[in-house]
DNA sequence: AATCTATTTGGCCAAATAGCCAAGTAAAGG
DNA sequence: CCTTTACTTGGCTATTTGGCCAAATAGATT
């Protein structure tokens, strides 16, 4: 998985990246401008190695780039769509966003 | 995390329903139409059970529906737009492909 | 009712992911 | 050159996820 050429890979990587709560919360405070490491470990309340893995997970998956500018490294958005890319998600799932299907984890579910 | 009730938990209930390979496998056949358990656990290879729970977290983020006739349990997109999410996805990250910001990984980057 | 097929569930183990801390690197400033 | 600030990396645990097997459930068939 390490170099996602192929299609489904790639795709993957690029869910994956945005599939956790700290890095969905980067990759939306990076949509007002780039944030330094920093910014973001404060944004996100998480110990600032942590952050920093978080990032460079999303930079291999081509979502982030990083510019080192004196002390601090900036991270900026590759694209400039993140807004319209979720709604894209909110708008995968059409009806009832609370009980998404509820009887879906009953025991003998379907009637 | 159980009722993504808020709205970046159902995002990234999504997202990771989408973020596996069997998964995205799952998603993509049934585009072209419902399948039976057995159906998707011929395609993706792996046992049925396990099979099973990945239909359940796709069921549980809203993403698919079951609907049970005779001994067979079919289960179908949500969603009629999973294709243009995919070109979404696609288009998250415009540039090349196969080495996505290649020193992402290299000691001591920016420089 | 006994059996067969299709599926779900529970239990358990292995692998992947996420977190923190400590140590290392890099640029700036004294 | 020593220190400070900003990050990254390595190492270690803890949690989550994924997978298989075995057992349970459900409807169809005999």
């Amino acid at each position: 998985m390490s170099n996602p050429t192929d299609r489904p890979a790639r795709r993957i990587a690029l869910l994956k990246a945005l599939a956790h709560p700290s890095r969905l919360a980067i990759a939306d405070a990076l949509q007002s401008g780039e944030r330094s490491v920093c910014d973001l470990t404060a944004l996100v309340g998480a110990d600032i190695s942590t952050v920093s893995k978080h990032l460079r997970l999303m930079r291999a998956a081509g979502l982030l780039t990083a510019e080192k500018r004196g002390l601090k490294v900036f991270y900026r958005l590759k694209c400039p769509c993140l807004l319209s890319f979720f709604e894209c998600v909110d708008g995968l799932v059409p009806d009832s966003p609370a009980k998404p299907d509820a009887d879906a984890r009953r025991p003998g579910f379907p009637r």
